[in-house]
DNA sequence: CTTGACCCTGCACCACGGTTCAGGGTCCAT
DNA sequence: ATGGACCCTGAACCGTGGTGCAGGGTCAAG
């Protein structure tokens, strides 16, 4: 069991940002002192990185309270897996424009310019 | 030469936002009319669906200033690249676990969250 | 039982990327 | 030369995702 503090260092967010989310109900104290202090164990640290590395992939805290709500989940997922399949081919074909220009230096046309002209 | 809101309408922005990249000095009229209205030519327009597009991959629009600034292009795209593809490896790792979930339905331990918990 | 580090709440504020509004001016077909 | 559609500027406002601050309370080592 640790404290706020302790908890937000260790998952790299400020203390500010985990009372944040406990207000939009994403991480919930697992308990508290008598006087008034929040206490987190293993699992609030999971769910704390989880909500990081999920926002990092584009999925709003609104969908990730739908998300941690299983209720919901079928919706989100397959609206989801169609966005991200269209995100990957768009952020490959960059990266393959952006490794070009480290190569080649730009060209005339640029390649990044190119490959963000590309799909609709 | 078009006017603003035939170019809002082209790329599918609405016209304050053409404004407002013009704030940003991102989208600048080829020309303007004696009574100050805006014109726009082709070129203007793929800047236009250039930004978009960039913006969708995780550009900043701050990014895209420097970007179209050709100065400080290298920065930029070493940074960017490594950002890219660890963006990709994540969603992909998601979109797999998203598609065994569509398949197989929701396991005990849930494979979105374990895809998550997976990288640092 | 004090002292310093830490925590509480509530509220204000921030940056980003726009969007809306007020109050007016322009364009051009008729 | 006039009406209606369209445009101008500047400034306020919005949702999202936080961040900071004031004013006060708690915890635990000494």
């Amino acid at each position: 069991m640790v404290r706020i503090s302790e908890l937000a260092r260790a998952a790299g967010v400020g203390i500010s940002t985990v009372r944040f989310y406990e207000r939009r109900g994403l991480v919930v104290p697992t308990a508290r002192t008598h006087g008034g202090y929040r206490h987190y164990d293993e699992e609030a640290l999971r769910r704390l990185k989880f909500i990081r590395r999920a926002q990092r992939l584009g999925f709003t805290l609104t969908e990730l309270e739908q998300l941690l709500d299983v209720d919901e989940f079928g919706d989100v997922i397959t609206e989801k897996v169609a966005q991200i399949e269209e995100r990957i081919r768009d952020l490959d074909r960059v990266r393959l424009a952006l490794l070009e220009v480290a190569e080649n230096g730009v060209q005339e046309q640029c390649p990044i310019i190119a490959a963000l002209n590309e799909s609709p």
